[in-house]
DNA sequence: TTCAAAAATGCAAGTAATATGAATCAATAA
DNA sequence: TTATTGATTCATATTACTTGCATTTTTGAA
């Protein structure tokens, strides 16, 4: 019962761009350095982000990626729901449950599940950013360090 | 993002006890064939459930398990806290997270983490309990086939 | 007292999902 | 034409989950 890293990471590059001034491309190495995980990693979940059209990419010299659109028009949970394989609660066929067609508990627990995306919903990228911390000044830190 | 096959089992075996007549025993063998499961996994839920007191286990011929509380007292929510491993929905921690001390991210998601279970909570096993389907006759239905 | 049934426990291993990295390809601007 | 950067493919590591086997302990019944 926990989101995978996948996602976390996905927040994580999404909040970085975030806190970037809005003309800046990012590259994937800076991140994946920024991280300290390696650039295959990171790239798989900017292609994610990219093909859901998140993150705008370019190539070549000079290229890099930065965030597609506005703060506030992306959500915390369409990135659950992009990055996320599987977001059931239970799987009532594997094996399979003989109770299923009556079960109230796949019900309560699908319903609850819509809840928790639901409230995710509520917020966007734009909530995340902290204007008076820097993650920039943050990541310099750990540089230095 | 999905609940543990221990929990679904878990509540598989509550709600499988939950069925039988207050007075009957079930043994865990007659459980684990009835699901197509071995005894031994079926076994470590059991103890599970019973170590926190949610049945009852007795040892010996004629020995079996039982709920040990009535239905309406046993908490969906309650069985999600005792078999699920992790019920954070990120960890910060690994690998560190520099955004960590300031981050809105995480309280968002800790409280949609709240409300899943909060909402689960307001269930018992009483209200998985569909008295005009009884789950034994079902389960008699796959030994005919 | 002995025996059989049942839970309890520990060990080992298989399996699938997740996480990670290396190497290579393709595009683009200087 | 070359350096830079994203895109793609492949392979592997790691972890968590799942399962089964073997043995022990307990308890009621013969």
């Amino acid at each position: 019962m926990r989101l995978t890293k996948h996602t976390d990471y996905a927040f994580r590059v999404l909040i970085y761009l975030a806190s970037m001034p809005e003309d800046r491309l990012s590259t994937v190495q800076e991140i994946a350095e920024n991280f300290d995980v390696s650039r295959s990693h990171i790239m798989k979940i900017v292609q994610k982000l990219a093909s859901a059209g998140l993150i705008h990419s370019s190539r070549g010299q000079h290229g890099g990626i930065r965030l597609q659109q506005p703060k506030n028009a992306i959500n915390l949970r369409s990135v659950i729901e992009l990055m996320e394989a599987t977001l059931t609660p239970v799987n009532c066929d594997d094996p399979v449950c003989l109770i299923n067609k009556n079960c109230t508990l796949k019900k309560i627990l699908h319903e609850a599940q819509r809840q928790f995306l639901e409230y995710v919903g509520r917020y966007t990228l734009a909530d995340l950013a902290e204007p008076e911390v820097s993650i920039i000044s943050l990541l310099s830190q750990r540089k230095r360090s």
